[in-house]
DNA sequence: TCACAAACCGACAGGCTTGACTGTTTGTCG
DNA sequence: CGACAAACAGTCAAGCCTGTCGGTTTGTGA
C-alpha cells in the first residue's frame, strides 16, 4: 500500500532520496549534465544501484526530481543571501545577486537548463519552477533593490537587471569574470540610482514567501 | 608529406570537413550537447564513420574544430547583421543585436559554452575564441550604439548591455521569451539614450574585421 | 509473534558510443 | 603509366549506461 496508509516511519528512506538528489545535483555541478550518470550519481550518494531504482525507476525521475530539489535549495539560498543584506545599497544589493548567479547551483541550474532546451520531458519539469522561482527573484530583487513597481518602466528595470545578472553568470561559467563584473555591476548601480531615485533608507530587504 | 608541399588539390577534402563541421554544429542545436554522438554527425553529414574518423581522430578533435568553426560562424552572422543596420537607431540595434543572440549559432555556442564549463579540453578551445568574439562583439556594439568609449564609464555600459543581451538570449532558450524581451529592451534603450546622449546621425555600424 | 510490504542489494542483458583496424578508391607526382 | 599517399568505407571490440529482475533485510501493523 502506498505512502498514504503506512505513516512513512520510515525517515531513513527520505534520507537516502536527499542523498541521492544531492548528489545528482553535485553531479551536474562537477561533470555536467553530459557527464552525469546514474551510476556515478549512486555512487556518489552512497547509495546502492539497486536501492536508487527503488527510489526513482528511470533517469528521467531522478532529473525531474533534482529539478525540484535544486529550485527548493536555490530558493532558500537566495533568501538567506536577501535576509543579511544591507537593504538599499544597491551595489552591495548587485553584487550580492551576482553571487547567487555565480554560485555552485547556479551552475546546476545551468546545466538543467541547458539541458532542457533539447529534452523536451526535461523541459517540461525545468520551465514551470523556472517560471515560479524567476517571479520569487524578482520580488525580492524588487525588495531590496527599493523598487517602485508601480511606476512606469520600473517592472522592466528590473527584469532588465536580472537578466543582466543572468549573462554574467552564464560568462563566468566559462571564464573566472569577477573584475570585470564588479565594474559592470558598479556603472549598472550608478544607473538604477539615477532611474529609480535614490533607495530610502527604510526599505528592508523582506523574503517574500 | 604534409600539406606543406602538397598544395591541397582536393577541395573535396575540405568540403568533407565542412560537411562534418556542419554537421557537428546543427547536431549541437537540435539534440545538445549530450546527444551529439560522432555516429550521428557522420551519419547527418552524409560521411563514412571511417572519413569521419580520418579527417577528425577522436571526437575531442572534431569539436574542437567545430568550436573554431562555429566562431567564424558566428562571427559572420554577426558582421552581416551589423552592415544592414540603421545605425543610431539604438532600440532596432538591441533588438538586432537580442536576435543574434536567440539565433540557432547562439544555441550551439551555448551548448559548447556549458559543456566547456565542466571538460578541461573543450574549455581550451572554447576560451581563447570566446574572448576574440567578444571583443569583436564589443567593437561593433559600440559603433552601432553610437557610444564613444573615451567617456568613462561608456565601456562598462557597452559590456552590459551586451551581458544582457546574453542573459536573454539564454532565458529564451528555455521558453520563447519575445514579448517580455521587446519590453526589456525597449526599457534598455531608454536608458542608454539618456545615459550615452542621443545618437549622432552620422555614425555608421562598421564591421571592424 | 507472524505476515507483509517497503527499503535495499547486486548481477545481468541489451543497446549505444568510441576509436582501432583493414581494405578500397582516387588522384597526383615522378 | 606506374607508384604512392591521401580520402574514403565499413567492421569489430571494449566499455559504459540504462533499466530489469530475483533475492535479502528491516520494521510495522495485526
Amino acid at each position: 500500500m502506498p505512502t498514504s496508509t503506512r505513516v512513512p516511519q520510515e525517515e531513513r528512506s527520505r534520507a537516502t532520496r536527499l542523498r541521492l538528489l544531492d548528489a545528482a545535483v553535485g553531479c551536474l555541478v562537477e561533470f555536467g549534465y553530459a557527464g552525469t550518470s546514474t551510476t556515478l550519481v549512486s555512487e556518489r550518494a552512497g547509495v546502492s544501484r539497486g536501492a536508487q531504482l527503488h527510489h526513482f525507476p528511470s533517469k528521467a525521475d531522478l532529473l525531474a526530481a533534482a529539478v525540484e530539489h535544486l529550485a527548493t535549495v536555490r530558493g532558500e539560498e537566495l533568501i538567506e543571501r536577501a535576509a543579511r543584506l544591507p537593504a538599499g545599497d544597491r551595489p552591495k544589493v548587485l553584487r550580492a545577486l551576482a553571487e547567487h548567479f555565480t554560485s555552485p547551483v547556479f551552475d546546476a541550474a545551468l546545466e538543467l537548463w541547458v539541458a532542457a532546451r533539447t529534452d523536451p520531458e526535461l523541459r517540461a519539469a525545468v520551465a514551470p519552477l523556472e517560471r515560479r522561482i524567476g517571479r520569487q527573484t524578482h520580488r525580492i530583487a524588487l525588495a531590496a533593490l527599493a523598487a517602485d513597481e508601480s511606476v512606469p518602466g520600473t517592472r522592466e528595470l528590473v527584469q532588465a537587471t536580472l537578466d543582466l545578472i543572468r549573462g554574467l553568470g552564464l560568462a563566468d561559467a566559462l571564464t573566472d569574470d569577477t573584475r570585470r563584473r564588479a565594474r559592470v555591476l558598479d556603472r549598472w548601480a550608478e544607473v538604477l540610482d539615477r532611474e529609480l531615485g535614490p533607495a530610502p533608507r527604510s526599505a528592508i530587504a523582506q523574503p517574500t514567501s
